[in-house]
DNA sequence: TATGAATGAGTGTTCATTCAT
DNA sequence: GATGAATGAACACTCATTCAT
């Protein structure tokens, strides 16, 4: 993955660890629940208890505010990804690391991932498209990669490209993910899967994975 | 789908359906664009040629505009999901239909599966929710069922519990229709299968169907 | 007292009585609760069932139904007043019949009461100044023939000039009045006289006829 | 009288008593000529020289610039009062003196009067209620206390209950106070004792004075 | 004459951003 | 560097009034 631009000051950078954290945390809460447009600065300065004059000494715009809180959340989910995809497993192990990881995510940060979700559906317009791509870039080499090699290891039967199966099978990842999440995702999962879904999310994982080993053509 | 109640006053219902399409096509491009925190109503009135004071007459309130113009969205995708549902073609028939019927309607009604990608990021804390589930429970209901019937005859080897074979289904669907919009999701797609991948949706269609059907376990 | 100009169109005066009165009385409840400036006139015209169009046929302005539903409510007043004035009784028993009628017509019309309080107080700058002194023209005139007529007759004791005895009498009616409806002026006879002062009128009659009486030096 | 909740931000504790000043009188004007509904607070924000959304970083709505400003009325009067109520003179002399301080009051700040008129009409259903008695529960008990003394000490004749009395009293004070604005009640008065009446104050005085003691049965 | 849809100026309130201290 | 008061454009929503039918 390529070095990303932040997208804060450099004052940003100098602040203790602890407050700088603490206005990434509330500003994450704030996006996830309001979204870019109705997300209030003011509101999140005072709940860090941060002054805005401040908030504006770290950030040039609320929009970079926004852009720099998704970019970490995107680099979280890197993060977790990486060892699992370096890792001397085979590829069936990877896909349920993957999962796991996943929903322990989740789990974790509920509100990151509230807020990548946010962010998938406004990024359109709204100055935050130069974010798109830091992590598809990422996950769409290394999963195409890892399904390229298990091809010709002949550990699954697939044949078509590659990058396509890499997509349907990320695909498969995020909508998991969304659908962990409150809101719209969560309650369609319901009706597909029952209201006590959330609760039973080893089941939930096994079915996914059973579905998307079968498109794999994964080898039992 | 049981009938779902509409968002508008009486009077909008009364007025020309020239001028009634005409409010509603622009208030969709407004909130695809802007989503519901972001837009404005004053524009979207002028931009319909009605005053705002007319607006509100035919709407309570900005939100209702919001989830009328979503629920329409709704309606017209079901209805065309419908006839291809009922219709007497086999299981892998249906999917290659709605996957044509899917790839058809993003490309005539663009800005409609914007809004609804929108939709389902800001349903949640937004007076929108109410709307969620209309389509995905009939979506859940008639996928299941298809897919317990083709397991019953024999056409698919699946043997999990058929609502989550359906929901991840859906996940594709869902997904793919997303993709084919503007913003983070053609973004992402692009990365993964290339920047021109918008215009080669035929072959698009046939991975994204050749994945699907081998997760089902389609016999060829 | 001099024939007042109406304040309303000559349509307003052929419509069917009923409907005229149907649409005073919502108009009277409705400034009396809002007062000019927050009073709704289309409100009025749909709960009183008739078009604004229609409204607007039979006044010119808001300002104009407002003043012929003041005008109403002095209208009553005054003629509940004259045959007591008129009639053939004593200075004491007059006050005590004013007394009555007065406290009568609060329990009779409380909404024109609330009103005329209203009124009071908006008519500065309003466009309803016109109005004042229609009844206190008349009653400035009687009450002080009165006192007149009672000091040439040796019933009171009174020397000085009558009209400020007048003024003074009407000031402590019109208090009473006020203080018999709801709002301000009631809360604050409750703190002087006590939250059930409401269902107390006799004796609250009796103190400030006495008070009154006293300070007219009536001869008992 | 209980200390009274102020209606503003503590921001506004904070900025010079001049601007603060500015502020209360320019909106004490507005709320005088126009009332609650009728008032533009960015109109005042205007006037006074101040931004709009300063003028909400001080007081949350418009309702409670109109109560704050109500307040201050009503303690500039309480306060003109005490040192009277609680001088060392007979109970005569400080009827006269009551009866100066008001005259001089509604000379000195004729505005806060006209506010104060309005007020107790616009009280009811606003959300204005809360204020009410603020005053009253003082005069109410402090008129009460001194007629109570004058009767026990056999300076005034009058035997009812106290409270009665100290209510009539009250209600001659406050229609004098309100007959001297402009507006109805001054119109009014005019009707009953002349155009000029406004500049004979002196002789209004005696008259009011001369009735009110009669009233009491204060010996001479 | 009655209707009620249409208008659009106006108003309370919010909030991103600036800047003096 | 930090603060937080100040700003004013913007926006949701209202309502007196008009006018075509």
């Amino acid at each position: 993955m390529k070095e990303q631009a932040v997208h804060y000051k450099a004052v940003f950078g100098r602040i203790p660890r602890e407050k700088r954290n603490r206005i990434l945390s509330v500003a994450t809460q704030e996006f996830a629940e309001k979204g870019l447009a109705g997300a209030n600065i003011n509101h999140i300065a005072e709940t860090a208890g941060v002054s805005v004059g401040s908030m504006y000494k770290y950030f040039e715009t609320k929009s970079d505010l926004y852009l720099e809180v998704v970019r970490r959340g995107m680099d979280l989910i890197v993060s977790g990804l990486t060892p699992i995809i370096d890792a001397d497993i085979s590829l069936e192990e990877k896909i349920d690391a993957i999962l796991d990881a996943l929903i322990r995510g989740v789990q974790d940060h509920p509100e990151m991932n509230r807020l990548y979700c946010r962010y998938t559906a406004e990024a359109e317009g709204e100055p935050a498209k130069k974010l798109s791509s830091i992590m598809e870039t990422y996950t769409a080499t290394v999963y195409a990669a890892l399904l390229r090699q298990a091809m010709d290891e002949g550990h699954i039967y697939t044949v078509e490209d590659e990058r396509f199966v890499a997509f349907c099978m990320d695909n498969l990842f995020l909508t998991l993910q969304f659908s962990l999440s409150r809101g719209y995702w969560a309650d369609r999962m319901a009706v597909y899967l029952g209201d006590d879904i959330q609760e039973r999310t080893q089941e939930l994982q096994e079915n996914v994975a059973a579905f998307l080993k079968r498109a794999l053509g994964l080898r039992p």
